[in-house]
DNA sequence: TCGGCTCCTTACCACTTGGTAAGCATCAGA
DNA sequence: TCTGATGCTTACCAAGTGGTAAGGAGCCGA
């Protein structure tokens, strides 16, 4: 692994823990013991930086959907094994979420485009859905990896508020959940 | 309105927006034309500000719940309503769940507890879930708060990767969806 | 052996950050 | 009329921000 990926994976994890502004290019630096300096040598600013770590997720994503076809519930389960074994990764594509209207409105978007449209015709391959509108899978498919998201990123929340017991209770409950709601049908007309 | 109230909204907009570290406190002064030390005189620290808050946000939560005893489908769409009007406290709570990890470990879990056992009473209210086991019912409830702020949130997003229109169509569509789940039952043994 | 490229350093920059200290005007109560 | 609290100001600070400039060490092909 090269100066450069371990840049890329020691901003993933600042950005993913404090967010864009709360990670300093100061800091992501010294986490692989060298200067600030070396990391704008590599990625010019500290935008291209976090741009380019979104790409890097973005691919990951696609990957993990594997080759088409496959089902719909399959890829569903697919993605929330990856979600889960890649926290950092979920927690900072959650963020760009809500910080996209402001910066960088052209980068996570477009990145995510791909993985959200093969993800809908995967849907629209199932029987039930092949009638579907646009609309009503494109709802179904955001609604699902919102599920997903949310559970995973707010896993340290509820282990605040509720025991640690009861958490792993609730996760083991989860991928039933899951497969519940990826095997619904659009809403009877 | 005075001026501490003021300076609330004021936090809780650019907070929102920009996070708490993205969001300044002479920013958050400027915009009622007072200086960054009125805010620290009547706050104390950028802190105790953000947790004033979130101490808000939560007041506003509970009171969108109604007086129990209300149905828990009922609940969920006043929720739902409350989440499209009030934007601002959605992004900011969705922010919170991925910053809590580090910073303010007490403060919105501890805040949004009430708000949540309220939820979950009311769904042991309805005869489906009156069995059930805390954890589904925990599931449940989680599941479509996430479901809610998710959605909410991410309109800006999907409003650049597909056309307004279609994103129109989208949050139509969505309340009817989100019925269908608040009514769904516990996952059959 | 030379020139240039890659990778990284130190030195420095202007600017912003949250926070402290001290003071000033206004108003209420004694 | 004095006292003290409230609500705000200006002045200042140390620390940290992203970024520029310049240079040095090592390597590689000509």
């Amino acid at each position: 692994m090269d100066t450069r990926d371990r840049f890329l994976a020691a901003a993933l994890r600042l950005f993913a823990e404090k967010g864009f502004y709360g990670a300093s290019m100061d800091q992501i630096a010294k986490e692989l013991g060298l200067t600030k300096q070396a990391l704008i040598h590599h990625f010019g600013s500290k935008e291209k930086l976090y741009g380019a770590v979104l790409a890097q997720i973005s691919e990951h994503l696609l990957s993990a959907l594997g080759e088409a076809p496959y089902r719909f519930v399959d890829a569903v389960e697919r993605i929330y094994a990856h979600t889960l074994q890649h926290g950092e990764e979920t927690q900072l594509l959650m963020r760009e979420l809500l910080d996209n209207r402001r910066r960088a409105e052209q980068a996570s978007t477009w990145y995510l485009r791909p993985f959200l449209d093969g993800l809908m015709q995967a849907l629209r391959r199932s029987p039930a859905w092949s009638e579907a509108s646009d609309t009503e899978a494109a709802v179904h498919v955001y609604q699902l990896l919102g599920a997903i998201n949310y559970f995973a990123v707010s896993g340290p929340t509820l282990s605040h508020m509720y025991s640690k017991a009861h958490v792993d209770r609730l996760s083991k409950g989860f991928p039933q959940h899951l497969r519940l709601l990826a095997e619904i049908g659009p809403a009877s007309p």
